[in-house]
Parts: structure tokens; C-alpha cells; sequence
DNA sequence: ACAGATTACTTGGACTTCCGACTATCTGCC
DNA sequence: GGCAGATAGTCGGAAGTCCAAGTAATCTGT
């Protein structure tokens, strides 16, 4: 059941009337927090007949795209920006359900690969469907919406030091 | 350390290579993903003095706009867009800190009040000059951009429902 | 050659969020 | 009146994320 008004517009109001600084970032942080819940609660509920969640997707796309099939786990936690522990975890996951398989690193005995199966390759194709599908849950975004808020967030991206 | 490039322009490159739909759609969807994650940490970094995370702060602004610094929890939780027992917690956690007080609801014996005590106020606004002056998060990312971002996320909430 | 710094991964713990289920209370309608 | 259905809040459990710390292996500089 909708709100008979946007909240984040009344917040705004609200932060005005206070004398509050930065209003305009307020309202950006605050859209910002409530898209990414929507997106992924979408996202989720479409990968789920799949037995996957948006994290275990993207390391499944992500293997998929290497040439071997294989990368130790600090390059997937580089590239998908999070934590190391996150890894193991999503790893573990995907390993139970043999969509991956851990194999040691050939030359650095410290490293891991995780190794996308034939099980992985072939869920990963079906579920990227799905997705698209799905808009990778944005629907009800203009399109040209899509491209400006990647352009006005990578500016973000990049102050953060992701590149 | 940073990448020697864009992940997400990568992750571009890859899914149009594969011919996989919505390509448009997965940056966004992927760029608002990692701007939130962004988000969080420097939101929290900063509110950390206060011994606040970015939901409590939300909770506790918005009780320190009502007219009674009073509001039922699921009022709170249809504001802020969340989940009955994430209102639970967060107000289990401000009560623990004396940030707020669970009062009964004066003519309805289910619901609950949770009001701001004055040392809620204090630090709420005190908090709130904190989080302003680290641009809530967003620095680094021109002003205009502020408003484009909000601006394009509002179609997204206004389709998921949210007013 | 080798001690110290760095890197790779895992484990254990804290936190937050959601869902399902449950109790208590209110509301609408016959 | 009184019962069915909606609403308010809480509890227990599952999942995901991060941090701190620990083990193992590799790299670096003298």
C-alpha cells in the first residue's frame, strides 16, 4: 500500500524547515538506499527458482567470462568489490551446489581457484535470461534514465577509489 | 587500490560480447549496487562517534520532526520503508542507548509509541551536522549529479509502489 | 640466505535485514 | 452481540556483510 506522498520529497521538507545542511546529498543518499533495496529484492526473487542470490550470480558471471573458466578468489573480490570473507562465502555456496569447484592454484600455493562446472555455465546462461528478462530489476525506469544514473554515479565510483 | 579500470564497463564489455539482453539495465543495476555499498560505509564510518548506523539516524530524525517526537512503529516502518521487525530492532537499540522510549499507544492497546527523549534530540542533531559535512556520504560527486540521481531513481520507487 | 613485510584464504563473532509464525487487539458486517 | 479478517508488535531462524585475527605461503631487501 503506497504512501499518499513521496517520502524522500517530505523528508527533503522536513530537513529544510530544520535549517539542515546538504539536503541535496540527503535526498541522493536516501534514493540511492531505497533503489538499491527494491533492485535487490527483485533481483532476488528472479534468481531464486534458480537457487541463486545476486552475489552468487555475479561470480558466476564473472567465471564464466574468463577464458579458463577459473580465477583465485582475491581477483573475484577485487573485481566484484567486496570483502574477502564474502568470497569464501559466496564460494562455499556455490561449491555445495557443484556450480563451482575449488582447484589450487598451479604455481602460488597460497591461492585458490574457483572453477566454474558445466552445471555452473549452463545456470548462469539460463538465469542471465531471466534476468534480462526482468530488466535486472528496474522496470518502470525510463530508458534513458538507466544510462544517466551510471554516468552521474560513476563519479562516485571513482572518488571511492574503485578505479 | 584501485583497479586500472572500470569494473562495470568491463562487466559491459563482457555481456555484450555474449549477446546477453538488457545490457543497460545490468550497469545500472550494478552501478547503484556498489554506489550503495559505497554509501553505507562512509555513511556509518561518520555516524560511528555517535554510536549510530544509518537506519537508527533515520529513525531517529524522523521522530524528532513529528509534532509529539512520538510515532507507532509501524508508522516508522512505512516511512522508512522496512520490514516491521527491522522497527523492532532498530527501536530495541535506541531504547537500550536512551535515544527513545517505548510508550503505549493512548487508545489503541496494540500499538506501540516510540519517542524521542531529549538525549536523542541532542545527538540526532548533532549527528545530522556530522553527516552534512561529509556531504552524507556522497563526496566526490558534483552537485548536479545530486539531483539527476534523484531525479531518475524517483520513477523506480514510484513503480515499486512506494507512493 | 633469511627476517620482515605482504598476500591469500579461512574462521569466529557481531550486525542488519528479511521471512514465517504467533499473540493480542481492533473493525466491519451479519 | 459476535465472529471473520485485518492490523500491531515480537520472537526465532536463515542469510548476507563486514571486521579482527590466525595460518600458510611468497616476496623483498640487505
Amino acid at each position: 500500500m503506497p504512501l499518499p506522498f513521496d517520502p524522500i520529497a517530505e523528508a527533503r521538507r522536513n530537513w529544510e524547515a530544520r535549517g539542515w545542511d546538504a539536503v541535496d546529498a540527503m535526498t541522493a543518499a536516501t534514493s540511492i538506499t531505497r533503489a538499491h533495496q527494491i533492485l535487490l529484492k527483485r533481483i532476488d526473487t528472479a534468481l531464486e527458482p534458480f537457487g541463486l542470490v545476486f552475489s552468487r550470480f555475479e561470480a558466476l558471471a564473472l567465471l564464466s567470462f574468463t577464458r579458463t573458466g577459473a580465477l583465485p578468489l582475491a581477483r573475484i573480490g577485487e573485481r566484484l568489490q567486496v570483502h574477502p570473507t564474502s568470497v569464501t562465502n559466496t564460494i562455499d555456496r556455490l561449491e555445495a551446489d557443484g556450480l563451482v569447484a575449488r582447484v589450487p592454484h598451479p604455481t602460488d600455493r597460497r591461492a585458490t581457484l574457483a572453477e566454474i562446472t558445466p552445471a555452473g555455465r549452463s545456470l548462469v546462461t539460463d538465469a542471465a535470461k531471466a534476468l534480462a528478462a526482468k530488466a535486472y530489476g528496474l522496470e518502470g525506469m525510463a530508458g534513458t534514465h538507466l544510462s544517466t544514473v551510471e554516468r552521474s554515479l560513476r563519479s562516485l565510483r571513482s572518488a571511492a577509489g574503485d578505479f
